[in-house]
DNA sequence: CAACGCGATGTTAACGTTAACAAGCTGCCC
DNA sequence: GGGCAGCTTGTTAACGTTAACATCGCGTTG
């Protein structure tokens, strides 16, 4: 026998036909615990193994949850994808990946949707950064349940969204430094084009006029050398310095400390930085860095869970994550209140 | 019709036999052109798209290629995973995903092997960090190719190692070190249980070896929080610092960093300090940090090439990708030459 | 002109599992 | 003692595809 075993050839060695080898298996109740038994010791014996194909094949379950990755400025995709991961297998479901790196138009994104569904997934996760991903998605009849990570605003009755509280981060971020007492916060933003970095902008804005303060607003892209280069532009221009400094992300609050170092500008006393992500090491940059911390493994954990109850047939539900504020020593209050 | 299309159906909307079809679909060159235009067009009507599952069941080839992920220090491991998915989107595999994580005994990792394989993936590709996971893996008859990335040096003929050279990585930052004119270099070392922290303490000693220059092991974790503590440790020694500090990799160099800073210690006019991953925003550490980098996209690019040659029945392979050095600002002559 | 070869298509039978239904056995109650 | 319920087991038929073999028609060649 040149092939794995089958249930016909557990059924054999059992003396018992392979629809209760089948039962066996499944935990079907009406099965004698003595058939059982001699089933079990069959299975021990050959290393019989149940063909997860064929079983996708007849029942239609593949167990397969499929998870889309649009975009590559997700620093943080690990902790997202091993939450995935745990919270799938406990679940009882495989993970099947399938990336859509650079440009994606909305065809690739179908091709992809396409793919994955090709594969039979029950249900599908797609992490995604891009608002032209996720509305794609909506336009979308895909016949599986489908959850959408990292990115929400989008009205949409049949998807559900899982994603940190963007907004309330900044806010977190910007409240902490009005407190301080800084009334001049410039903000220097993530890639426009993502929903984090806009939700991120909106926060900050909002919080600032509630506060009646105010601050520059610099383009950038989530890169550390953007973050840099951008502080440069803040030490260059005419106008005074802000007080204070938001930044897109951890990188780019990176890049602006750095720049601050070279042109002699003190972190915290001439100016404070806060930043996003709290990144590995976030603690260990010189000074310490202030923080929003986003819990990536619970977003991924959620994603699933919401799927899993999303096949149960439960309707599609929105999550909110809220994050937490970091404060280490980045941050202080301006030196000179003016 | 409340179940998609199958080949039937497309078979008799374009008025052939299924068979015809499954031709028509996989390519055979003996249909006539005629047959084949009507069998796709009537594919185009009911958008028919081909069941995997069942073409897995019957060719026994599931076009799956399974990735385990052993270990959690793996804070590359995006990048991995990305070369993996594009490489092996293009060569027409499909990625299913699975993890272990925290404390892995031997039995875990089989259970996750089994697991993979019931699920018929054609090729397993295990990113480990750990000797243990490698060492079961050699005691294990999987059926199916297996290639190891990221830690070699175990003798199996079954298996094929991908990796970066992780002691000419050492090397060349040691020999840069010593090019400079260091004498003294310490070492803090990653996790002594990974495969990689182990070789560059190996590449370090005998490049150190060689010219005859020495410097003190100091053992971390790969943590920033580690690199800050012995970085201090170092700092409080009696003995005088030594002129330059190789670290297990960036986030280590980046806890150093903190902590020269903390004490006054200037970089790198009093120490140099080397990392290792290049890590993003490498580059906007105060000071700039000098590091050796692994191309990771490289890494799992290769991990799917290599499976996908022993598919074709090629023997197993090893390959080592050579890192290379990136020479920044935290690395320069020590002040006082001996 | 018949036989052969070959390209194009069809028929049948798996692949290994589960669903639906059928049937045997036991024990219980009237 | 017969019938019926219920537990246990078996028979048969799919799921949608591909492999192996069969068939048909046509052009070519001895």
């Amino acid at each position: 026998m040149d092939r794995p075993p089958g249930m016909v050839d557990v059924a054999r060695e059992a003396g018992v036909s392979h629809i209760t080898v089948s039962r066996v298996i499944n935990g079907h109740p009406s099965v004698r615990p003595e058939t059982r038994t001699r089933v079990e010791a069959a299975i021990e014996k050959l290393g019989y193994r149940r063909n997860s194909v064929a079983r996708a094949l007849k029942s239609r379950r593949s167990s397969t949850i499929g998870v889309v990755i649009v975009g590559s400025d997700l620093f943080e995709l690990p902790r997202i994808l091993l939450g995935v991961e745990t919270a799938a297998k406990e679940a009882g479901y495989w993970v099947s990946l399938a990336s859509r790196q650079g440009e994606s138009t909305t065809g690739d994104l179908v091709e992809t949707l396409r793919r994955l569904t090709d594969q039979s997934v029950e249900a599908i996760a797609v992490v995604a950064d891009r608002p032209v991903a996720v509305e794609a998605l909506t336009r979308l009849a895909i016949g599986v349940p489908v959850a959408v990570v990292m990115s929400g605003n989008v009205p949409s009755p049949d998807l559900s969204f899982v994603e940190v509280d963007q907004e309330l981060g900044a806010r977190l971020a910007v409240r902490h430094l009005l407190d301080l007492g800084h009334r001049d916060i410039a903000h220097l933003t993530g890639a426009l084009r993502t929903f984090d970095a806009r939700a991120r902008v909106e926060g900050w804005q909002a919080e600032l006029a509630a506060a009646g303060a105010e601050g520059a607003l610099l383009e950038g892209d989530f890169s550390a050398e953007s973050g840099f280069r951008l502080a440069q532009e803040l030490c260059a221009a005419d106008a005074a310095l802000p007080t204070a400094v938001f930044a897109g992300n951890d990188q780019m609050a990176m890049g602006a400390l750095a720049a601050f170092a070279e042109r002699g500008v003190r972190v915290p006393q001439d100016v404070s930085v806060v930043g996003f992500d709290d990144m590995k090491g976030a603690g260990y940059l010189v000074p310490a860095l202030t923080t929003v911390r986003q819990d990536f493994a619970h977003l991924g954990r959620s994603a699933i869970e919401v799927l899993v109850r999303m096949l149960g047939g439960e309707p599609a539900e929105r999550h909110k994550i809220a994050p937490g504020l970091v404060v280490r020593h980045s941050t202080a209050a301006p030196r000179t209140a003016s």
